[in-house]
RNA sequence: GUGAGUGUAGCUCAGUCGGUAGAGCACCGGGUUGUGGCCCCGGUGGUCGUGGGUUCGAGCCCCAUCACUCACCCCA
């Protein structure tokens, strides 16, 4: 029996990573762009953080933590996700003393153990942002805008952002009464399911998929009606915004984030194209995060993305620079010409040239495989070449070539490359 | 945690009525003393997920088990 990875756990293999990669620079990239700069966090946390943070009774603490004791007996969880992580170091590093709006963004693996299914993983990654001390509507528009803008700048475009208004900590426990009370008189249609639910998580019942309870809820009490003036106040002023942004959005009352935090606007980027899982982003505000956390009582609000499901999504004709060689070098004929050409591919390398190297066997299987990986160049270096001190540069695509001087071989390439105007500059 | 589906070559899959395995792609070699893609020829590669049972005989039938996938749930 071999060794086999851990359920849930992927490996992501040349080809992938490279697009990965791509994607999460264009994303930073947008990130820097908005003013958010990068925190790099641990994947471990106290037990504690999570359950203050995301709320004890949650789906997520509950049953989906990787948590352990260390060795002197201390609760320690992998994170399941980057907001509540984000917001401990922002108190803890005092960042609340600078600038009093912090603008950060995370990325990396995250961890929840979930049966795993289409577009869901026990290690996950996520790109997040998170804006701290800003409770203005502006900061919900602009979070939304990049959102908006990043997703069609990795070229994703079949996506539906929604949002929804929470209310908060004031007025959505009158909602929660109205809707209790609207379940509690259709209690003979609701499914096992939401009969559960309605005491618990009432508005878990709004986004049931029973045909029985899909009827009950659309008689059901919206929480944009319910929610206080204030609330009422920022959700039009965000949509306000969004609407002169020309930002495409739907509202949808249905919108329940499953982490105790949120507050106000609530959000999802969601795609039909990525089966039961289709959430692709998702966030919203966290007013009083901050400060439950033991911080200063300041707003937040952020979102994060779903790599995996991100990934998913990219067309497939996306232009995807390629990350393999341009040129291979192929050493044929005596070992020292082999020597020689080892050395030059090593020497090509040191100025910057990615050079594949031919592997040694015969001339045409060394071509067959630069070919196949793409190389644009190819460096034939054998015994011939060796003593005149030249070596055939044969261009892949043009299917030409030409004799060289040994020495000169490495400018060559670097002009015709385009990588020479850095060392110039 | 619950349910359903699928496990045959590295990958995608055929495999008839039970008679001890095949294709395409990939990989390797040759057709060209040292020149890639296309084409042609050849080759490597399989405890048919695993264990048990039925049978003269099991990839195929039965039981168990494991893995994977999708869905419920939950969420990025």
């Amino acid at each position: 029996m071999t060794v086999k990875s851990v359920k849930g756990f992927r490996d992501t293999l040349p080809g992938e990573s490279n697009v990965w990669r791509r994607v999460e620079e264009r994303i930073r990239g947008a990130f820097h762009t908005w003013g958010f700069q990068e925190i790099l966090l641990p994947f471990l946390e106290r037990t504690e953080l999570f359950a203050r943070s995301l709320g004890e009774t949650t789906e997520v603490v509950e049953k989906q933590m990787y948590s352990f004791q260390d060795l002197r007996g201390e609760s320690l969880s992998l994170r399941p996700e980057g907001t509540a992580s984000a917001v401990r170091a922002y108190i803890e590093n005092h960042l609340d003393q600078g600038d009093p709006i912090v603008r950060l963004f995370y990325t990396g693996p995250m961890f929840r153990y979930e049966r795993p299914q289409k577009g869901r993983y026990r290690q996950f990654n996520q790109m997040g942002i998170e804006l701290i001390g800003d409770p203005s509507p502006e900061a919900d528009a602009e979070v939304l805008s990049l959102l908006d803008y990043l997703l069609a700048h990795v070229g994703v475009t079949d996506v539906t952002l929604a949002i929804n208004n929470l209310g908060h900590a004031g007025c959505r426990p009158a909602y929660l009464d109205a809707l209790r009370g609207y379940l509690a008189s259709s209690r003979e249609d609701l499914c096992a399911d939401c009969l559960r639910k309605a005491e618990q998580n009432p508005m878990r019942v709004l986004d049931c998929k029973v045909e029985a309870c899909i009827a009950v809820a659309a008689g059901a009490p919206s929480i944009l009606d319910h929610v206080c003036a204030e609330c009422r106040a920022h959700f039009e002023a965000v949509r306000a915004l969004l609407d002169l942004n020309g930002v495409k959005y739907v509202v949808d009352p249905r919108i329940v984030r499953g982490l105790d935090y949120y507050v106000r606007t609530a959000f999802e980027a969601t795609s039909s194209r990525l089966g039961a899982q289709n959430a692709v982003a998702a966030g919203g505000r966290y007013d009083g995060l901050v400060k439950a956390l033991g911080g200063p009582d300041v707003p937040g609000l952020g979102f994060a993305i779903g790599m995996e499901r991100l990934l998913a999504l990219l067309p497939e004709d996306a232009d995807v620079p390629s990350d393999r060689p341009s040129v291979a070098m192929v050493g044929a004929g005596s070992n020292e010409a082999r020597q020689a050409a080892f050395l030059l591919a090593d020497r090509l390398r040191r100025s910057g040239v990615a050079v594949g190297w031919g592997g040694g066997r015969s001339l045409k299987s060394q071509l067959r495989r630069a070919d196949k990986a793409g190389a644009s160049y190819v460096i034939i270096l054998g015994d011939e070449e060796l003593e005149k001190d030249e070596v055939v540069l044969r261009d892949m695509r043009h299917q030409s070539q030409e004799r060289v001087p040994r020495a000169r071989v490495g400018d060559i390439l670097l002009r015709r490359l385009g990588l020479d105007e850095t060392v110039k500059g």
